[in-house]
DNA sequence: TGTACATCAGTGAACGCGCGTTCACTGATGTAC
DNA sequence: TGTACATCAGTGAACGCGCGTTCACTGATGTAC
C-alpha cells in the first residue's frame, strides 16, 4: 500500500505525486468516507511526508478540489456514455442518465459526497466550475430534449440563464428525483427497509421504476423548441 | 450565551442538563453546521465542565441520537399539522407534507442533517427507531391516500412489509423529490444558479411547482384500497 | 426531628490521539554558458 | 563536454490545536431509620 511509484521515482522525488495522491484520496474516501477523510492518511498511502503534499495542491481544499473535479468529469463522462447507448438500443436517454447518475454515486459513494457535501472546497477554482457547468449543461440539454420530443439535444444550447427560464422546475425536478434516492441510497436509509441481500436487487428494480415515473411526470413542451420568451 | 439555568441550578448541580445539552446542540449546529459539531463545544455552552454530558449521553453518539429524534418528530409533526391544514383549506396533503419537509429541514439544516447525515448514531435506540418510523409512516399513508383518492388516510395502516408493498416504488419517489430538492438546496448546490436575495422566493416559487409535478405524477391506485397482494 | 448513608450529577486534570500547516533544509534535475 | 546555479519537489521535526473519554474526587440531595 506505500510504494506508490510515479514514471521517474527516484528514491527522493516521487515522479507523480499529484497522480498518486488523487488515487490514495480515492482509496481513502473508499474505504473511510469523507469523514474520515485526512491529508496526512493520503499522503501516508502515497508512501510520502506529510508536507510533500502542500506543493502540489496547496492544502487540503486543494486536494478536496480535485477530487471533486474528477467526480463531476466522472458523472459526465459516464451521462453522455450513457445517453449515447441509449439512444444506439432506442431506449429514452433521459432516463438512462439520471440511471448514470445513480450508478456513478454508488460505485464511488466517497467521491460523490465530496462533490455534493459539505466538506470546504475552493469554490473559485476553474477547473471544477468547468466541470460542475458541464455535468449540469447535460442535465440540462437532455432534460430540455426530451421534453421536446428530440432524439437527442443540439450542441450548446444551455445558456447561463438557466434559472430563468421557463423550464427551470422541470429541470430541478428531474434533478430532485435523481440526486434524492441516490442520496437516500447511499446514506443508508433503506436499510431498516431492505436486508443487504436485497438491497443490490432493490436499486435495479426501484431505478426502473422511479425513472419511468419520472419520465411519465415531465410535461412535453406545448410549443416547438426555442419560443420567445423572458421578453 | 453560558448560564443556562435549569430548574433547579444550585451552582454545582445544572437542574436540567440534559435538556440544555440539546439546546446547546441546536445552536451549535445552527451556528457551525455537522462538521463543526463537538460534544466539548455543546458542554461549554452548556456551561458545564467536558465530563459532565457523559451521565447523561453516555457519549457523542448518545447526543447526536437525541437530536436526531428529535428531529424525526419535528418533521413527523411538521408533516401532521400541514396536513391538518390542507384538509381543512381543501388543499391537497400529500404536497403539503412534502412541503413542510422541505421548510423543516430549511429552518434547521443541522439538525436535518443529523438526521439524515452520516455521523454514528446509535441506530438501536428505541426512541430514535419509534420517531424515524412515525415519520416514514406519514409518508407512506399519506402517499397511499393520496393515490387511492381518499381524503385523508385511516390511522395504522402502515405495515412493516412496506419495501414488499406494490406501491413502494411510488413511496419512494415521493421521498426521493423532496429529500433530493431539500438536500440540494440546503448543500448549496443551487448557490452558483440563483443569487442570495432570489434564493428564498425561489424555494417558494418552485417547490410549489415541484410539489404540482410530483403529484400529477403519481398515478392513482387502479384497484379499491386494501387488495389480497403478496399471496 | 435528626442523622447516617447511598446515590446522583457535577468537577478538573489528565491521557493519548491525530490533525493541518509551517519551516529550514536538502537531494535531484535541468539549463545557461 | 564540463560546470555553476536556479528551481523543483522532497524530508523530518515541530507548532499549536481541539478532540472524546476516563478517572478519582466531591458537593448536593433524598431516604431509611
Amino acid at each position: 500500500m506505500a510504494e506508490k511509484r510515479g514514471a521517474g521515482r527516484d528514491g527522493y522525488h516521487h515522479g507523480d505525486l499529484r497522480q498518486a495522491m488523487i488515487d490514495a484520496a480515492e482509496a481513502v474516501l473508499a474505504e473511510r468516507g469523507v469523514g474520515g477523510f485526512t491529508l496526512r492518511e493520503c499522503a501516508r498511502r502515497a508512501g510520502v511526508s506529510a508536507a510533500a503534499p502542500a506543493h502540489h495542491f496547496g492544502n487540503l481544499a486543494g486536494l478536496l478540489t480535485a477530487v471533486a473535479t474528477l467526480g463531476f468529469d466522472d458523472l459526465s463522462d459516464a451521462m453522455d456514455a450513457a445517453a449515447a447507448r441509449a439512444s444506439a438500443a432506442g431506449g429514452c436517454r433521459l432516463a438512462a442518465i439520471c440511471r448514470a447518475y445513480l450508478e456513478t454515486a454508488l460505485a464511488r459513494p466517497g467521491r460523490f459526497r465530496v462533490v455534493f457535501g459539505r466538506r470546504e472546497l475552493d469554490k473559485e477554482d476553474p477547473e471544477m466550475q468547468r466541470a460542475g457547468g458541464r455535468a449540469f449543461g447535460i442535465l440540462v440539454a437532455e432534460t430540455r430534449a426530451h421534453r421536446a420530443g428530440l432524439a437527442a439535444p443540439p450542441p450548446g444550447v444551455v445558456s447561463s440563464e438557466t434559472a430563468r427560464s421557463p423550464d427551470f422546475a422541470e429541470i430541478l425536478f428531474v434533478w430532485s428525483v435523481t440526486h434524492g434516492f441516490t442520496t437516500l441510497f447511499i446514506d443508508g436509509q433503506f436499510d431498516f427497509l431492505v436486508d443487504d441481500s436485497e438491497r443490490a436487487s432493490m436499486v435495479s428494480l426501484f431505478a426502473d421504476r422511479l425513472m419511468t415515473l419520472l419520465v411519465a411526470a415531465l410535461p412535453p413542451t406545448t410549443r416547438l423548441a426555442n419560443p420567445e420568451h423572458d421578453g
